[in-house]
RNA sequence: AGGGCUAUCGCCAAACGGUAAGGCAACGGACUCUGACUCCGUCAUUUCAAGGUUCGAAUCCUUGUAGCCCUGCCA
């Protein structure tokens, strides 16, 4: 067995070197969401990323709701979020935490911050504080609070947690440098007056503290020793260093910067989902052509895939998109062995086999999986009259074809061998019906003369087959004009995006539970749609096509 | 008076001064009871550019170029 030799990201790097110089002991990593909107791939990266990194080095991995902000935050999304997490195979046991949890420990922070001189509480407004913080090119100057006493900062911060002020009176600020290029060490505000009731503290406080500080407070207080985000917080990192030296915590735990993950031809951009869904585009925020992560467990992918493929993504600096063939490939390596193969027409012809007993049927066996024996197999229906997919029979076949048209002889998928003798139109011109005979020796699918068949189909029996509706899925948006309308701004719609289809299947695949995947031979991936298969009879999504390398040349 | 970060194949991404891994995609071909799967083969003489150091540079130095982030009492 060769070894597979595979490198270590940037950040487990820095992990072993932390390691190595005992600059900790253990590894311990968290999640930390606002619990403010659903959870999307993007956040699958992180929660996967810091989950797995916990379990590589047998540390902790937790759970943590950064609720800092109650004007923000909605109790309704802790639950989604948590079940998100826990679909996906992140396993925080028994920590769960929340960081308004800490607002004690933040409040006596606070309270030594000022202490050491490091704090003030300041009473411009809002405007005049950014007026006063400077600009990109330019320092900013000091506020006219900057050198209040300690005493004074003590007694008016304390009065700020009982409520004396209003709403945007008074903020409490870190004294370091108004004219650091970096803006965010600019005596940037820790703690804000808002009289509002939070989820979890209820009214119990009317100062809450801004992410900035209350983000190295909660890491210190798990115990977190590398505090993994994006890019994006790069230049907060100064300041998250900042506050772990002043409050001397013993362990500071280390922030860890990667890209975050964008795919390729789907809109991730909140404010796009949420037109989708007010314009009645998508029919919500788990509609199967989005990339939340309920819109992919609706449409059926599998955790596993979704793993897969953020391991396959890797983990660097580098801004990036990914391909999203990546995930298409992810969930077709994950599915191919582990779904039974059942068998169902999209776009059905009738076939009739002229040489079958009118009246006859009879039973067949079928491997559930060709692939995987484990899967068993099943009795299917066979009669005269069958369903195959308009896509397998052509009247004059272009060059290459290998399936059914006049003169040639196929398989049916596990039955017989078939030879086509003709077909019926109606008056449109349309293959209605195609007429075939076929080989009594050849039950099961094979010839005892020895004899090939280039092609073979899949069908239904048409006195069994049920009705289903399947819905395909392409990009929501069209790839050849991108994303946006330069003009006005909109977005390029794809209006082929989602296609129903009344498709005939074995009775088997009815008893398919939701969520339960199984392959439409040579249509791709289905899943049953859990969410609406609870208003009636199930409804299947595609999941992901299968490739083909046979292209039928353009009309 | 600006600061921080990034740049390696169409898309991700390794390589940490020793002579450009791997995956996706693509393209050939073999095999096949799903034109899938599998298998075999092809796919960066060159790493944003130009100089420099070195026996040797994607890696070090210099100077440019391009992209992303930062002026919330959001996270």
């Amino acid at each position: 067995m060769e070894k597979e030799v595979v490198s270590k990201n940037f950040i487990e790097q820095i992990i072993d070197k932390d390691l190595a110089e005992g600059v900790c002991d253990t590894v311990r990593t968290r999640f930390p969401p606002e619990p403010n909107g659903y959870l999307h791939i993007g956040h699958a990266k992180s929660i996967l990323l810091n989950y797995g990194l916990a379990q590589k080095y047998n540390g902790k991995f937790n759970m943590r709701f950064d609720d800092t902000n109650p004007t923000k935050e909605k109790v309704e999304f802790v639950e989604s979020i948590k079940e998100d997490i826990r679909w996906l195979g992140a396993d925080w046991e028994d920590r769960l935490f929340f960081a308004s949890d800490y607002f004690p420990q933040m409040y006596e922070g606070a309270v030594k911050l000022i202490k050491k001189g490091k704090a003030y509480v300041c009473d411009l407004t809002a405007e005049e504080i950014r007026e006063y913080r400077g600009t990109l090119k330019e320092p900013g100057r000091e506020s006219p609070y900057r050198n209040r006493s300690v005493e004074e900062n003590l007694r008016l911060f304390e009065e700020m947690k009982e409520g004396k002020y209003k709403d945007g009176e008074k903020v409490l600020r870190a004294k370091i440098d108004m004219a650091s290029p970096n803006m965010n060490m600019r005596d940037p505000v820790i703690y804000r007056v808002a009289h509002m009731q939070h989820h979890n503290t209820g009214d119990t406080w009317c100062i809450y503290p801004m992410y900035d500080y209350a983000h190295p407070v909660e890491d210190a207080i798990e115990g977190i020793t590398h505090s993994i985000c994006t890019l994006e917080f790069e230049d907060h990192r100064p300041l998250y260093d900042w506050v772990v030296r002043e409050l001397e915590y013993p362990h500071p735990p280390k922030q860890i910067e990667f890209a975050k993950l964008y795919l390729n031809n789907v809109v991730t951009g909140k404010r796009y989902i949420k037109k989708l869904v007010e314009d009645g585009i998508v029919d919500g925020w788990d509609d199967p052509r989005l990339v939340s992560i309920a819109a992919l467990r609706r449409r059926g992918f599998t955790p596993r895939s979704i793993q897969t493929f953020v391991e396959l993504c890797g983990v660097s600096k580098a801004n990036s998109i990914t391909d999203y063939a990546m995930l298409e490939y992810c969930i077709r390596e994950d599915l191919k062995l582990q779904c039974a193969r059942l068998m169902a027409v999209v776009d059905p012809i009738q076939l009739v086999i002229d040489n079958y007993p009118e009246g006859q049927t009879e039973y067949l066996e079928a491997p559930n999986n060709m692939e995987n024996p484990e899967m068993g197999s099943r009795q299917i229906h066979f009669g005269r009259t069958l369903y195959i997919e308009r896509e397998d029979f052509m009247e004059t076949p272009v060059k290459k074809y290998k399936r059914l048209y006049p003169g040639n002889e196929v398989r049916l998928m596990n039955a017989y061998f078939v030879t086509c003798t003709g077909l019926e139109k109606d008056e449109a011109g349309n293959v209605t019906v195609v007429h075939c005979t076929y080989d009594p020796e050849t039950r099961g699918g094979n010839a005892p003369d020895g004899r090939k068949v280039k092609g073979t189909i899949h069908w239904v029996a048409a006195h069994e087959a049920k009705e289903a509706e399947v819905r395909l899925y392409e990009n929501i948006i069209d790839e050849e004009k991108g994303v946006y309308n330069e003009e006005d701004g909109s977005l390029n719609l794809n209006p082929n995006s989602l296609q129903v289809r009344t498709a005939y299947v074995e009775p088997a695949l009815l008893e398919a539970k939701p969520y339960d995947r199984f392959q439409f031979v040579r249509n791709g991936f289905f899943c049953a749609d859990a969410h609406d298969s609870r208003l009636g009879a199930p409804v299947f999504n595609r999941i992901v096509s299968l490739k083909s390398s046979f292209k039928l040349p353009k009309a």
